[in-house]
DNA sequence: CTGAAAGCGCTAACAC
DNA sequence: GTGTTAGCGCTTTCAG
């Protein structure tokens, strides 16, 4: 069933005795310092190891101050494509790297992230990207504390820190652009949807859209925005039910599920896009591809915002003590077919 | 900006220190273990432990043959939405039962998996699930020498092992309802498109697939089968190309990314469902839900998947030596309303 | 050039 | 009841 070798747990002092050596020579030759040793004892060290199947105890190795190789994400809703995108993206630069991941869902909710927190510093991870949950106290003090080098993805932080790293896009610009693609357009009655969060980034989004209404020119009481308290397919049915086909010509979904939601009500209730009504959405899900006509998307930069991030975070832990870094990504239109151009018809 | 309490690593003999008394004392207070201490001196401990943010390290008590606190999953395909919900259930049990977990993508590269497998062994873990990567080697002999109880998802290994604990859904099964789905509905000239692995899981679902057609008693000369060596979007669409639609009134969509290529060209060559064609797909993709017609679909219990492979792997590290489970999953038709009803024309 | 030994933070005998 | 101490597997200083 398998060749029985060696079931025992193998360690460095058997590979010692077996090369004949002292265990102090094998840590050396297995960690590449510099040492001058004989090439041929090295070579006996290799050997023993290799044929014993050794594999250096990270726990043990770590006690001594040598890094764990563990880096940790820690993201608010893992289920949500966004998010597990972004898991994925950085998954792939730690492994090049030669680090493996633990991944924390906090599922929104402050005191798991709390819980998760303090497993991850337990767990002397190297590093570590947190997206924070929604509520008010910051649990990345417990990072600072630690002082395990983080990284803030995509949401802020409270306001125990003036400043750290952060990697996350342009929210505003979202907005701004999703609303600047309709007016464009001709329309100048437009609605918005959106999930009414207690986190920053959605009332973001929607400052983008009344800042592009106002440089467009479109008074201020012919603003429309629908907020629900959930972000969800149910949600986005429950506003694009709500929403006054016969007042507005377009409509900005802020937020993929939201879409998703609204673009099922659509369906079901016979509306048609772009016909009855134009409409933008941020976020690129997996789903607009399949969808006729597709949605014109607002599309963030994702891959690079996990690569930028996944790399900032490991320049820190090898580079400690540098300023904050800052960097917010912007998006870009992705054209799809659910923008109609109309005539002015104020 | 911080209370900067304490921003130096704290360890058991700070605790010590703080409370009065030995690290022995902290150590029994720190993880309930039986030992008769007076309230007021158990009192103290937990006092300065939380006062000086004390975390145990979770490497240095794994030394001591205490057990780690994580639990692994190494993937094949990280961004496969099936395997992504797998994860995301995995987290969910093992964040609950107090586990940490670490994600790992072989990418379906054995070299990748084999690398990974050795880093999970080198953290400790104290568990693991794998869904191996295709190739021939069984890279989970690392995980048996080691002693790590494993459990293997979803795809079968190879000859190295006569039994393990295993957690899957019936492929042949799959093929055969989604077939049969077809038959039912009066159809006899029934393609299937699926993915040339070097898995079993598809052959098998082929299988499925032929079984269903035999005992409706449709001739083998009927059968056709489109393989592609990808399992893509891009090897849908190329599949749905070669259909000849003047032959075959359904189709059989083995795999999710390769019915969303198929649905694809479909939208695209203006090849309507189910009025051309009739269609049942295995999975049950995000997508969908937006589609219209939607595709019927045989579903797999994902969820039930994920919470019975880490129930399992849970419960053989709680309870070692216990005879390996083989647990096969079986998927029922979720509706949709792409198989048409026809008379019977042979 | 190589080995002995101290010690990382923690657990669990074993004393007292 | 509580403290002392011997390691767990590894790194690294210090002798030789």
């Amino acid at each position: 069933m398998v060749n029985g070798k060696n079931d025992l747990r193998v360690t460095i002092k058997d590979v010692a005795k077996k090369a004949g050596t002292s265990i102090a020579t094998v840590s050396f030759v297995l960690s590449d310092k510099e040492r001058y040793l004989r090439p041929e004892l090295k070579e006996k060290v290799v050997q023993a190891a290799k044929e014993l199947g050794y594999i250096k105890n990270a726990a043990a190795s770590s006690l001594k101050g040598k890094h764990r190789g563990i880096l940790a994400i820690l993201v608010p809703q893992f289920g949500n494509t966004f998010f597990t995108r972004m898991c994925v993206e950085f998954e792939a630069v730690a492994r090049q790297e030669g680090y493996v991941v633990m991944i924390c869902n906090s599922d929104e909710n402050p005191a798991q992230e709390a819980l998760a927190l303090e497993r991850l510093v337990s767990q002397q991870i190297d590093g570590c990207i947190l997206s924070p949950a929604r509520g008010q106290g910051d649990n990345a003090v417990l990072l600072y504390q630690h002082k395990i080098p983080f990284l803030i993805f995509e949401r802020p932080l409270g306001s125990f820190f003036s400043t750290y790293d952060f990697v996350g896009h342009d929210n505003f610009q979202a907005g701004f652009l999703a609303t600047q693609k309709l007016l464009d357009a001709g329309h100048r009655r437009i609605a918005a949807i959106g999930w009414d969060s207690p986190i920053p980034n959605m009332h973001e989004r929607m400052e983008g859209y009344r800042a592009a209404l106002r440089e467009y020119g479109v008074s201020p009481d012919r603003e429309m925005v629908l907020l629900d308290g959930e972000q969800s397919e149910a949600a986005g049915q429950r506003m694009a039910a709500k929403l006054p086909l016969a007042e507005v010509t377009a409509v900005v979904a802020t937020q993929h599920e939201i879409a998703k939601g609204m673009v099922q009500y659509f369906k079901q209730a016979g509306v048609r896009w772009p016909a009855d009504i134009s409409t933008v959405m941020i976020g690129t899900p997996e789903w607009n591809g399949i969808l006729s006509p597709t949605l014109t998307c607002v599309e963030r930069p994702e891959e690079e915002m996990g690569r930028v991030a996944a790399t900032l975070l490991l320049d820190n832990i090898r580079n400690p003590g540098q300023d904050p870094v800052r960097r917010i990504l912007r998006s870009t239109i992705l054209e799809g077919e659910s923008v109609r151009e109309i005539r002015d018809r104020q």
